[in-house]
DNA sequence: AACAATGTTTAAAATCATTCTAAACTACTT
DNA sequence: AAGTAGTTTAGAATGATTTTAAACATTGTT
C-alpha cells in the first residue's frame, strides 16, 4: 500500500493521517489477512524501528475497528485479537503456537440452531475450531 | 447433594474433601447446570456466609477442572467461566446480561468443515452464538 | 490419641492485558 | 502564523488472575 492511498483509506474513514496511524495502517492494509495482537502489534513495530507507545496501539486498533478497518476476535489466548478480514467468518486456532488461520463463513454449514430465546435475537454466531498437532493427540475421548 | 456424596465425590478424584471444596462441591455440583466466574463463586459463597479466599476459588475451580468436574469456556466477557455440564456442547451468549445457556452438542449441525493443516488434528469445536435483545437490534448488516 | 508428612488455604504481592489521565504535541482551518 | 481540535504519550490505575511463602488442616502411621 503506498503512502498515497494509506492517506486516503484514513480520511476516508475521518481518521487523520498521523506518523502513527499511517505505520500502523501501512503494516496492516498490504492486502494479506493478518491477525494480530496490540503486543504482537507493538512487537513488529518495534522490529521496523519505530516507536509507538502501546497505548496508541490501543487506540489506533480501537479507532480502526469502530471505523470497520478491523475486527475484533474474542474467545482466542488471554489476549484480544485483531483481524483485517472484517468478513463474517470463523477460525482455526492452533493451540500449539496461537495461530489464527481464518475459514470462510461460507466453509462452515451450521443447521438445526435451536430458537432464540424469547425476546432475543441472534447477534452473531462465532465458531472456533481448535488445532493441535497430530502428534500431541489427546487420549481421551471428550473435550 | 448430601454431605457424604460431597465427600465420596472428591475423594474419587483424588481431592481431600476440605471444608473450603465440600462447600463449593456442593454449590456446583447440585445436578443442575451452572455457569460461574471465580468472581461469581466468590459472591454466592460470600452470600451463604461462608468466608473463602479468592485465590482458594480459583484454585478450586482449576483443580475440579483438571480432574473432569468442570469445564471451562473461554470467550465469554471479560472473565473466564467454568461449566459444570462438562459434555461437549455449545453455548447461547446474551450480551444484554452476559448469561450464558448451554446448547447440546447434537443441537447443532456443522458440515463442511474444511480440511485441518497438515499435521494438525481437531482438538474441539467450539460455538457461540451471541443473543441480544431484540429491541436493540442492530441496524448493520455486518458482524 | 499424638506425630510427622504432605496437601491446602490464605493474605498479600506480583503479573499481565488493558484502560485512563492529563500534559505535551500535531494536524488542520483560518 | 495562530488558534483549535484532535492525537500521542508516559505513567498511573484497573481488573482478572497467578504466585509466594507462611500458617493451617488432613491423612496415614505409630
Amino acid at each position: 500500500m503506498t503512502a498515497n492511498s494509506t492517506t486516503d483509506l484514513l480520511r476516508e474513514h475521518n481518521l487523520r493521517p498521523t506518523r502513527q496511524r499511517m505505520a500502523l495502517a501501512a503494516l496492516l492494509f498490504d492486502g494479506t489477512a493478518r491477525h494480530v495482537t496490540a503486543e504482537s502489534l507493538h512487537d513488529q513495530v518495534k522490529d521496523m524501528g519505530i516507536t509507538l507507545s502501546l497505548a496508541t496501539i490501543y487506540n489506533t486498533l480501537h479507532q480502526f475497528t469502530n471505523v470497520g478497518l478491523l475486527k475484533e476476535i474474542k474467545g482466542i489466548g488471554d489476549a484480544k485479537w485483531f483481524d483485517t478480514n472484517i468478513d463474517q467468518h470463523h477460525h482455526f486456532f492452533d493451540i500449539s503456537n496461537d495461530h489464527l488461520i481464518d475459514i470462510p463463513a461460507s466453509s462452515i454449514v451450521i443447521s438445526h440452531l435451536p430458537a432464540s430465546p424469547d425476546g432475543k435475537v441472534i447477534d452473531g454466531v462465532d465458531v472456533i475450531v481448535r488445532l493441535s498437532d497430530k502428534s500431541s493427540q489427546k487420549l481421551t475421548g471428550k473435550n
